[in-house]
DNA sequence: ATAACATATGAACGATAGAACATATGAATG
DNA sequence: CATTCATATGTTCTATCGTTCATATGTTAT
């Protein structure tokens, strides 16, 4: 592996590198959309505020696998929630995640 | 688990559930984001058109690390390639690449 | 206080992903 | 056409992730 010439390019480069802090706060936030159950969920709450069985009761599946995965877009402050007596309810926590899911349907619709 | 009220809630969210092809385009794609060595690589090609080995310079990773992840970020249309000689140049495929990042930015700044 | 409902958490298990190392392809040059 | 440089691919190993099943927490009403 002898290094060709390249050291225009990476001048620029090294600008964009960020610290890992940001690396890993990007790729972690990024992750939390990467899993199929919570896509789905992210869908349904691009339309409305959802309570957990609601989101079970749509998604066919179960309350738990709905809840472990809610905790990680919690996590990932890609969702708030409000509670109302027993139930609690989700939604988007920001227009952030919202405009995201949006530039990606872009995406896939132009790479069809 | 006995279902209480939600069917308002329901209603609405079901036009947000897109078919499975949608869900599993937009969850791997986000997945292409997910990791920070991809990540670092995203990060940098904002900056500049990069050649395999410049970019594993920069990250300071071996060859066949970088060429890996860059395979996955190909699959997930993030990228695209030109070759010059010897040399592959990436670049980000696409103005949308570039836009998810910097809402995610955008994003863990305000939730620091 | 107890029962019923809604949600959250814990542990175990199988599947998947990333890193490391070795090797293969492909292009240019002598 | 053989060698060197640049990149790509294959395999193995370990760690992480998502689901399942069981149980715990928290809220309301009786």
């Amino acid at each position: 592996m002898t290094e060709h010439n390249h050291k225009e390019l990476l001048g620029k480069a090294k600008a964009g590198v960020k610290d890992l802090g940001t690396v890993l706060g990007l790729s972690s936030f990024f992750k939390a959309f990467s899993d199929p159950t919570r896509m789905r969920i992210l869908l349904a709450l691009c339309e409305s505020e959802l309570c957990v069985c609601a989101i079970a009761e749509l998604l066919g599946a179960e309350q738990s696998v709905i809840s472990h995965q809610l905790k990680k877009l919690r996590e990932g402050k890609l969702v708030k929630t409000r509670r109302e007596g027993k139930t609690v309810l989700y939604s988007l926590d920001d227009t952030h995640v919202y405009d995201i899911i949006h530039i990606g349907c872009e995406h896939l619709n132009e790479k069809h």
